[in-house]
DNA sequence: GTTGGATGACTACGAGTCCTCCAACA
């Protein structure tokens, strides 16, 4: 994101409106916008953490999109709006902190510290799981998440479910010998056969800076032709024709082939169903539809409690779940800063909810 | 109208939870 000329902050942690000027940085999943007020050598950090619909979204102030929750207004007429937009509030966000400790080096910005981070480290037991999961540890892959992985294993055919450490090593010894073969190319040469070949850590680098430089708001879904530039863009992720399985962490991995030896046992791979109807002979006993899953009416539980008869219908995921355990209360100064849960009540917050902006 | 899955990450250590939207289904 470029540095934004010149901006009023809005919100309740700033009283009155003060000039800044906004500069921001990206890490992986975070991003933090280091707020210098005009006339002042101070300078106070903001870090964002996107969840799975979060982004930051330049628009007209009088044209706020729905769901931003923290907005950021330019002092230029009309004014414009520098909006955290986050559907699901899953993001967050804290007041002047660093970066989170426990991430790796980003697979974007910082490439060199990423690769040495990974194979410095292939005795550790996160790469004794499967290579889909691996690439979701952020301490390793810091900016890897579930499409990434799904596009980077289909490109290089790895199966999701092959050990990681039997991966990276297996990756270690072509490296070795592709630098034995290459010694005597040039630097231009070498590049070229880097970028005809890449490896899997290169991929987790190339695969994220292509969606980058696609297109500016390619993973805007309000801009449909947007959206759709990024759906047309997928080559495996929720593509019809491709399997799918749940991983360990019950995340949804799409693939192609055979899953690998770690694959979940008991668990039938999934087909979009958009291939089964145009692959007669996909339609095979073991495929799993939604409707096959759902559970009949006629053998729905009657609620389990009054309380839950008392809160009426719910819809969704929301129906299924289990009550919230009770918390620790954990007083505001203690928790970092999370998006307003408005609509939660006191007794399901699990954390104290942000100001109101 | 209902259900489950969706670009994450937390707690607690496997599975549930936070929240909203929407395609697919009966």
């Amino acid at each position: 994101m470029p540095e934004c000329p010149e901006l009023h902050l809005a919100g309740r942690y700033i009283n009155e409106a003060e000039a800044y000027r906004i500069s921001a940085t990206a890490r992986g999943k975070e991003l933090r916008l280091t707020l210098a007020p005009l006339g002042s050598g101070a300078t106070q950090d903001l870090v964002f953490r996107f969840g799975m619909s979060g982004s930051f979204r330049l628009c007209p102030a009088a044209e706020l999109p729905r769901h931003a929750h923290l907005r950021f207004l330019t002092s230029e007429s009309p004014p414009r709006a520098l909006c955290f937009v986050d559907v699901r509030r899953f993001g967050s966000w804290r007041l002047g902190d660093a970066w989170q400790l426990d991430r790796g080096p980003c697979v974007v910005s910082e490439y060199q510290a990423f690769r040495e981070n990974v194979m410095k480290n292939l005795d550790d037991k996160a790469f004794d799981k499967p290579i889909c999961e691996a690439l979701l540890n952020q301490k390793f892959f810091n900016g890897i998440g579930n499409y990434l992985r799904a596009e980077i294993l289909y490109r290089l055919k790895i199966p999701p479910f092959e050990k990681a450490r039997t991966v990276l090593e297996a990756m270690k010894d072509q490296e070795q010998t592709r630098r034995k073969k290459n010694s005597s190319l040039t630097l231009s040469k070498k590049l070229k056969q880097m970028r005809n070949n890449p490896d899997l850590l290169e991929l987790c680098h190339a695969v994220p800076m292509e969606v980058i430089a696609t297109e500016k708001n390619l993973l805007d879904p309000d801009h449909s032709d947007n959206y759709a530039a990024f759906k047309n863009w997928l080559q495996c992720y929720l593509v019809p024709g491709m399997s799918s399985l749940r991983d360990h962490n019950g995340r949804t991995i799409w693939f192609q082939g055979e899953p690998g030896p770690m694959a979940p046992k008991g668990q039938r791979s999934r087909k979009k169903r958009a291939q089964l109807k145009a692959d007669p002979e996909a339609l095979t006993p073991e495929v799993t539809t939604r409707a096959s899953k759902r559970r009949p009416k006629t053998a729905e539980k009657p609620p389990e409690s009054a309380e839950e008869v008392a809160d009426g219908p719910r819809k969704g995921r929301a129906r299924g779940r289990k009550k919230a355990t009770a918390a620790p209360a954990l007083s505001q100064a203690e928790v970092p800063v999370k998006a307003k849960r408005s609509r939660q009540t006191p007794a399901r917050r699990r954390r104290g909810a942000a100001p109101a902006v």
